[in-house]
DNA sequence: GTCTATAATCAGATAGAC
DNA sequence: GTCTATCTGATTATAGAC
């Protein structure tokens, strides 16, 4: 093997991890913009503007796209969460975090899946990089969580995993696309708001 | 005209109302479990027991089976609201309806339809039935909003649009789904759990 | 690996007899 | 109004040449 074949090799690599990145990213934007069901591989293809057959040399199937989108919005909130300040107060590295997943399904950046979907949650399952981020997630969060509850900062009367799914569910609040449709808030208002009745509640403060 | 005849023709129409209160019935709750996407029209025929093309005698597109379906549960919303003693505290009121609300997601009564999906987005807004029920809770609940925001029972710097968002969005809360799959706590526990963090917040109470 | 062309399937909607 | 049988279009997935 000369060193020319073997760069070769890599430049090759290279490309590919650069056109499957390009696939993740358009699935990735389709996804938020129109959910699962209406995102059709034709369309994927076409926005990436290859053949819908060498898409499917990529990825297996509709779901395995789906679960590729999944798994890199998940490492970019394991990036974000291990960019938050480790001397921080636990409630605001929750905060931060709920911010940071408002701020990106504002963006048109958070994709959407139906819930109810039962072969794209057999994928999901089955996919390592993506229960494995899940968990990682699910565990700093979890950690944080307990470490707030434990400095009387969040209320320690809710079960950690119902503090946990709450925050998740701001990845797909609908309140957010219902105020942005109004048109009568500027982003960072609609943000502020979610995040303040997530934390603060609806009731007056005492 | 004789007398019969019109008996005849009364007792017609009862049947075909009946039959029509079937059909709703059967796609409320199977875009309960399944959601509009997965809910096939054979399906819903199906269950009821009738023809698909005699459904279409009856509905026009799956759209509008699913549109009466948001009618239902909408008028079911109504009735409530009409129920609810018109002496209580309006930040009562809210709590009950929004109690109400869970309720029925967690008793596998609330249809849930995709917010993107355009072409029913466009049924539901030509419906006259489903536009009028619509404002109407709306009206209502925009007023006890207020006055509790008045009474400073609700934290009067939220918009009241804002409020009335959060409420609706507890109708499709998947928090409750994942507390449910979780299997640690009964129903009443979810639906307290909801409401708490719902008006009280994540934060603890100082 | 990428392409064109096509298979295979499924679901919404309709025709036409009764 | 209800039925059986069918149409139509869309969509996932693949075959096979290059």
């Amino acid at each position: 093997m000369s060193t020319n074949s073997v760069v070769k090799v890599s430049f090759k690599e290279q490309m590919l991890q650069a056109r499957e990145d390009a696939i993740v990213r358009t699935v990735n934007r389709l996804l938020a913009e129109k959910g699962f069901e209406a995102m059709t591989v034709d369309e994927v293809a076409a926005d990436v503007g290859i053949a819908k057959a060498s898409l499917y040399k990529h990825f297996p199937s509709k779901e395995d796209l789906a679960a590729a989108a999944m798994v890199r919005v998940m490492r970019r909130a394991q990036d974000f969460l291990s960019a938050v300040p480790a001397d921080a107060a636990p409630l605001d590295k929750l905060k931060t975090v709920a911010r940071w997943t408002i701020e990106v399904q504002l963006a048109g950046e958070m994709p959407s899946l139906p819930s109810q979907n039962s072969t794209l949650r057999a994928t999901l399952i089955a996919n390592r990089d993506y229960m494995d981020g899940l968990m990682d997630l699910s565990d700093r969060l979890g950690g944080w969580i307990e470490a707030a509850q434990k400095e009387g900062t969040l209320n320690p009367r809710l079960p950690a995993i119902a503090v946990l799914y709450t925050l998740f569910a701001r990845a797909c609040d609908p309140v957010l696309g219902f105020l942005k449709a109004g048109g009568q808030h500027t982003d960072a208002q609609i943000a502020e708001l979610v995040l303040s009745t997530c934390f603060d509640g609806l009731n007056a403060r005492v």
